[in-house]
DNA sequence: CACTGACTTTAGAGCGCTCTAATAACATTC
DNA sequence: GAATGTTATTAGAGCGCTCTAAAGTCAGTG
């Protein structure tokens, strides 16, 4: 297809100030919306800027102005609901501030998560958060080069990185009290695979149960429904006598032990009661009535988005750390299920 | 492991290429692994580039080559986990195409929704795909600017913009059949706010009420699952005469449904049998036991993905549609519910 | 040893915008 | 009506990169 040069070009600032009679900077100023443009010309200019079908350029804009009021946001995965809980809790903080956000998915995977936080950091992102994040201190460090991040769910101690997150391992201490409280000993925790560095939730419950004088009850698993299903069914296969109890690293691991102890026709909670946590919304509904431990991850994503406005308005200082709270939701998983 | 020299200034291609004795374009042929660069020059250039942690601009780099290998994704609500799946879809679908992904969430606002999609254009995204969008063919078409477009779950009628989604007037008509069969007279639908452009199921469920002589029984609800669940109880508190069935707009209405049922202590399938659409893990779940239709999201994220790499590689041509086939999935929330 | 041609490297003109500083235009004041 | 502000507008120098075309290299040829 040969045509002429200017035929298929994009329209640009400049076009559209030849063509209302004004300089670029004068149109540059008007789609900026600068109080110090005459009413009379500004009007000139946004009507043959829409009669020419001009778009800005927001890369050229960006690259000249070193400002992109973009925050990166990196979620681990996107099937887990309580991401959805975090977006939207972002979504709250940075309203109102002019910031936009840049999403990516990482996929528990850290090379996806690397290559995301560089290409936030390459398109030159005020800032980056992390709502789940696997891999190391060091790479995440050297890939953000120095762009101030937020590490969400995650404690991390690296340079320029704050943390805001739930207190896991209180949430698993919490999470055997409770059981314990309601009479059961034989407590078994489901995590996910060592190699994440997800294990404060592990560590509350191998505290707590020391404290009890209780024998610890490790299951590995994944982060998903459908992997917590299979470990489950693999154990129940096993013949291993059964606890009484299970504390799941989440909800959704939760969900997948509910469904194979379903599927060996054991009752929940009256053969084994399950408590997981995130507190997702799906869980939480009375079809299935999961007790789960909140970890508030709305505020969560909201007290993140806070805590990069004020980094990136106020550069420097030490790494912020901000840790909520977790917070016992009985329902009926566990609720009545006295095993003294 | 490479400490960044806490120059104010940002390291530039031209920091790198005085410091290693070449010229700009050099570096920038390295950085793009450029075949015509000598293997000692080369190496040169990496190292000086390492040890002055220099990171690429993108927006420059963008601006300059014209070309951004980026795809800028909407998503309605990534509260319904069928958008993960559509997710997954597209990651699958530009898998090895060298294009990234740009995401944003619309919210079911219209407003917001053509922010997004302004922003991806201005960001010169080479395409967009939309998964799920709840405005007018003509904002989008003007927000768009000559963007090439893929709508996801809809059937668009604007220049330029293709569509892959499921037949979801044939999913409506597969829900009363399925119920029909079973022997159900009293079919109700639970639809989403009539303002929304997703109207196919309904008409596919009207259309079979139809065909059967049936008398159609509405409900208008929203898309999540606490407002189905809050529009159920208040139609309970009526008093008005139960149906036997209900076909709900999606799963996530379904499971609101179940719960106001369980609420009144109304058994499913016994006393009502329910049957939803997307066919999401969580209600495919056998804690849940939903019947519903699939409607392959995951492959209408692949199939849109491939859609919009043909259209890309050769712009122009007439607007395709890509209509999938639903599939009924019969679980526990209709087995075994015969009305005869 | 001037002359290829294949391979490397570079100068320099953009890309489309913003920003600073200077200029123009126009009210005010004395 | 010259001096003084005030407010609008513009010229022009970048931003950090890519790209084209031209210029160097450096064998191998005849």
């Amino acid at each position: 297809m040969k045509q002429t040069p200017a035929a298929n070009r994009p329209v640009t600032m400049e076009d559209v100030a030849r063509e209302a009679g004004v300089s670029r900077a004068l149109v540059s100023l008007v789609m900026r919306d600068s109080p110090k443009v005459s009413p009379g010309k500004r009007a000139a200019v946004l009507e043959t800027a829409d009669a020419l079908g001009y778009s800005p350029n927001r890369l050229a804009s960006r690259l000249a102005s070193h400002r992109t009021k973009t925050l990166g946001v990196l979620f681990l995965d996107l099937h887990n609901p309580v991401f959805a809980d975090i977006y939207d809790g972002i979504a709250e903080g940075i309203e109102g501030s002019g910031n936009q956000m840049m999403v990516a998915v990482g996929s528990a995977d850290p090379r996806t998560e690397l290559e995301a936080v560089r290409s936030f950091v390459d398109l030159r992102a005020d800032g980056v958060l992390l709502a789940g994040y696997t891999g190391s201190e060091g790479d995440l460090a050297s890939a953000l080069r120095g762009t101030p991040a937020v590490v969400i769910t995650r404690e991390l101690d690296a340079d320029g990185v704050d943390s805001v997150l739930t207190d896991d391992f209180q949430s698993g201490v919490l999470a055997v009290e409770h059981l314990h409280e309601l009479g059961h000993r034989r407590i078994a925790h489901v995590d996910i695979s060592d190699w994440l560095p997800y294990t404060a939730r592990r560590e509350g419950y191998l505290h707590a149960m020391e404290q009890f004088g209780l024998e610890p009850m490790l299951v590995h698993s994944d982060m998903t429904e459908r992997g917590s299903r299979e470990v489950m069914e693999n154990f129940l296969a096993t013949g291993t006598p059964l606890p009484t109890a299970i504390f799941t690293h989440n909800d959704l691991t939760a969900m997948g032990v509910m469904e194979a102890l379903h599927a060996h026709g054991l009752a929940v909670p009256d053969d084994v009661a399950i408590i997981g946590c995130d507190n997702i919304e799906v869980a939480a509904s009375p079809l299935i009535g999961l007790t789960s431990i909140d970890q508030h991850a709305r505020e969560l994503g909201r007290s993140a988005a806070e805590v990069m406005l004020d980094r990136i308005a106020q550069p420097g200082g030490p790494a912020i750390t901000r840790k909520l709270e977790p917070a016992l939701m009985v329902r009926n998983s566990t609720a009545g299920s006295t095993k003294q």
